[in-house]
RNA sequence: UCCGCAAUAGCUCAACGGCAGAGCAAUCGGCUGUUAACCGAUGGGUUCUUGGUUCGAAUCCAAGUUGCGGAGCCA
């Protein structure tokens, strides 16, 4: 087959008046008798693509007319602009001279008609080929790709860490152990850890990479392996990471807006609310937060949410409280300084204070919730050693972590950005498992 | 793990103690501007499972399974 003049769908404006060749899938079709609208599909946008009966050979336009959801095709045409062609980016259509098959689909599962999450679900597989998940995915990749990008271009090194380790990242989460040639081994929480190791080699590091947690949370914030982002850098302070987070975050809006307006309007993405996300954002201490709480639930009427909002000092937030906090601004508010016991063991504690701790949760507008979590840690060889002690962690498997604190030990502070939390919010979805091209959530690993 | 709700055609749902139904999808036919096209026709059912109540159960009761929403835990 002639592939002449091969383009991709995108860019399809760009050659009114010439003859094209596309390759792709049917999206959906309309049959008038001796009128085919094709709308053709090959990943990087949508076409109408027009047979005519009088334009083509007759065997041609027949097998058009038998076109199924799904099914694969070559076609050839000329471009040209008419307003009324519907399509992604549209405004313009392909007038079919050359139509050949390449495969029958049968039975496509997914119409164009709506369905339940549970069916979607078993069909993720095909369900990435439906318009939504399309402009989802690709907000997702360019999420990463800034995200990268921003660190790169500011003296960040990506340097990975492992996904088997010998031991727990963090004292609280359950972990999914493995069999390590007759030794337990465990897929990682987090990358911390060996972050703290990198930063000492590297002075500004960054890991980014899946990570694994086997609690049976079921909720529309939580999956079982979720990819994070986890920077670490030398001499920082808790003020520092803060102005670097809202840098980052704020340039990856403001990327996402530039690159993907056809997305986030297929998403009905309220941009007001995007374009309000510039530095600085609002801070607020764990204290303050609290009485703000407080205060909060003594006004509410509804005894099911004065139930629910009701804190005492020293708890950590649940998700009601997360999503009343944000609810107080218009852009992502930082928490810091959260009681030392409700935070993990590294965290350096505030001085003067050590019933708090130099840590900071960014939480995103729109009841998204913590998308960030960090701290300034602990680089004192004596009280990290008597951190581990207290907490009952096995010091031989955190040998290697306790010696980094015996060689040039310096202060300094990280955080781990959740990735499909950040893009749950940024395109404004309900919950994160279409955030990820094959969610794995509670009882759930197919496909 | 706890609380609440649900499960009927391939899909989304209706029928709420008395004949198992619609729309979409599929199949066949018609139509030269469709945007979730429209019009006509056809096929399609272990009403989640097990047990119980009843003359009679998709419908009521019990247990279980699966899913959804929320809480907790967290990024």
């Amino acid at each position: 087959m002639t592939l002449h003049n091969l383009i991709q769908i995108a860019d399809l404006a760009k050659y009114e008046g010439q003859e094209i060749t596309l390759r792709g899938w049917v999206y959906d079709r309309t049959d008038k008798g001796k009128l085919q609208f094709i709308q053709l599909r090959d990943g990087t946008g949508i076409a109408q693509c027009v047979a005519f009966k009088k334009d083509m050979d007759e065997t041609e336009f027949a097998n058009a007319s038998k076109l199924s959801q799904e099914s694969s095709l070559v076609i050839t045409g000329t471009v040209r602009k008419d307003d009324r062609a519907p399509g992604l980016p549209g405004g313009y259509e392909v007038g079919i001279k050359t139509l050949q098959l390449v495969h029958h689909a049968e039975d496509y599962p997914i119409t164009p008609k709506e369905h339940g999450v549970e069916f979607l679900m078993d069909n993720r597989h095909l369900w990435l080929r439906s318009s939504r998940q399309w402009a989802i995915l690709r907000i997702r990749a360019t999420i990463v790709h800034e995200l990268r990008n921003w660190l790169d271009d500011h003296g960040y090194l990506l340097v990975d860490t492992p996904i088997i380790t010998p031991a727990a990242g963090e004292e609280t989460t359950t972990l999914f152990q493995l069999d390590y040639f007759g030794e337990p081994a465990y897929l990682a929480q987090t990358g911390q850890l060996y972050n703290e190791a990198n930063m000492m080699a590297f002075g500004k590091v960054y890991c980014f990479g899946p990570t694994f947690r086997a609690e049976k949370s079921k909720t529309r914030r939580h999956l079982i392996e979720f990819w994070m982002l986890e920077p670490e850098m030398a001499f920082f302070s808790l003020e520092d990471l803060m102005d670097m987070e809202e840098q980052l975050l704020s340039h990856v809006v403001k990327a996402v807006l530039a690159k993907h307006q056809r997305e986030l309007a297929i998403l009905e993405r309220d941009l007001n609310k995007l374009e309000q996300i510039t530095a600085p954002f609002a801070r607020i201490s764990y204290d303050e937060a609290v009485e703000r709480l407080q205060k909060l639930a003594a006004e509410t009427q509804d005894p099911e949410q004065k139930a629910l909002l009701a804190i005492e000092w020293g708890s950590d937030f649940g998700s009601p409280h997360e999503t009343a906090i944000a609810e107080m601004f218009d852009r992502p508010v930082f928490v810091y300084h959260y009681p030392t016991a409700v935070k993990a063991f590294y965290m350096q504690p505030v001085e003067g204070r050590p019933e708090v701790c130099r840590s900071v949760d960014l939480l995103a507008p729109e009841g998204y919730g913590e998308i960030t979590g960090g701290s300034e840690r602990i680089y004192d060889s004596e009280l990290i050693e008597q951190r581990v002690a207290t907490i009952g962690l096995p010091r031989e498997a955190y040998a290697w972590y306790l010696e980094l604190r015996k060689f040039g030990s310096v202060p300094h502070a990280g955080f781990g950005l959740g990735l499909e939390r950040t893009v749950a919010w940024i395109c404004g979805l309900p919950h994160v498992r279409e955030t990820i091209p094959y969610p794995r959530i509670l009882n759930r690993k197919y496909p």
